[in-house]
DNA sequence: TTTTATTTTAGGTTTACAACCTAAGATAGG
DNA sequence: CCTATCTTAGGTTGTAAACCTAAAATAAAA
């Protein structure tokens, strides 16, 4: 079960922007596909879907670009995850078979537990910070 | 993010098997694809992972057939799942990008959770139980 | 010892999707 | 008007999921 590199690229961007949360310049594409190095290609499509989902704001032209349409705080993990990869940890609804129903509604367990802890995760978690940041910057 | 039919299917079949623990006779393939609604051809190459993972055992020829390799309690969810679609919330090993080493860090921590969740289950909780079973059989 | 019921193995098929790329349009600042 | 950006609407390429086919191996039964 693999968890899709769309999404990886979409939390490494999303830390990105966080990071400049607040500044009144937007980032555009190129600079964010260099710093968390997306191919610029693909990250248009990423950023169309994260604009799509409320998640960021753009702005065209000259001195466009895009940024956080809300605080880091209030981004979750879970949020991000199902704007890319649709729903999480998704099933087949049929429940056929002498054991589907209790397949299914185990299964149903399981991804509670793990939307509730994605939405446990917010963006400003993705900052490095602290000591760490001493080493690597 | 998907779950795959295939994980599905080998929960059911193994839920099957799990009913019939302990008895003498071997399940075969073409019985289990019916009562569980799984596609027979598609179920030899499950059961063949799951047999070579070491979850069940067989015995070919005339009154061949499946059973659990252990009991229903000894098995779980994790195991099923590692088997039968490759590592729990695997993601690309790469850590690029200014925030790539954190964004690697979060998901770690959440696919942890994930794991312990999944060992939490184990066959004999597929078993239907009690009450439920008397509407249905 | 032949027949028959099963697993085992080694392929093939088809469809969808992931992870990209291309290029022409829309928009806004200088 | 020109130029830097986003926007949109495609195309490509490779891989994997979810199946199917058929022959070979095995072991019980007749």
């Amino acid at each position: 079960m693999k968890l899709s590199v769309k999404v990886e690229y979409a939390c490494r961007v999303l830390a990105q922007l966080a990071k400049h949360y607040g500044s009144p310049e937007l980032a555009h594409i190129e600079k964010l596909a260099g710093k968390e190095a997306v191919p610029a290609n693909y990250l248009v499509q990423i950023l169309s879907d994260l604009r799509n989902g409320g998640l960021i704001m753009s702005r065209r032209g000259k001195q466009g670009g895009y940024a956080l349409a809300r605080s880091p705080e209030m981004i979750s993990l879970y949020e991000i995850v199902s704007l890319v990869d649709g729903d999480l940890l998704e099933f087949s609804s049929n429940t056929d078979g002498e054991s589907g129903q209790r397949v299914s509604s185990i299964w149903k367990e399981v991804r509670d537990d793990l939307e509730a802890k994605t939405r446990s995760y917010t963006l400003d978690m993705f900052l490095s910070k602290g000591a760490d940041d001493m080493y690597y910057i």
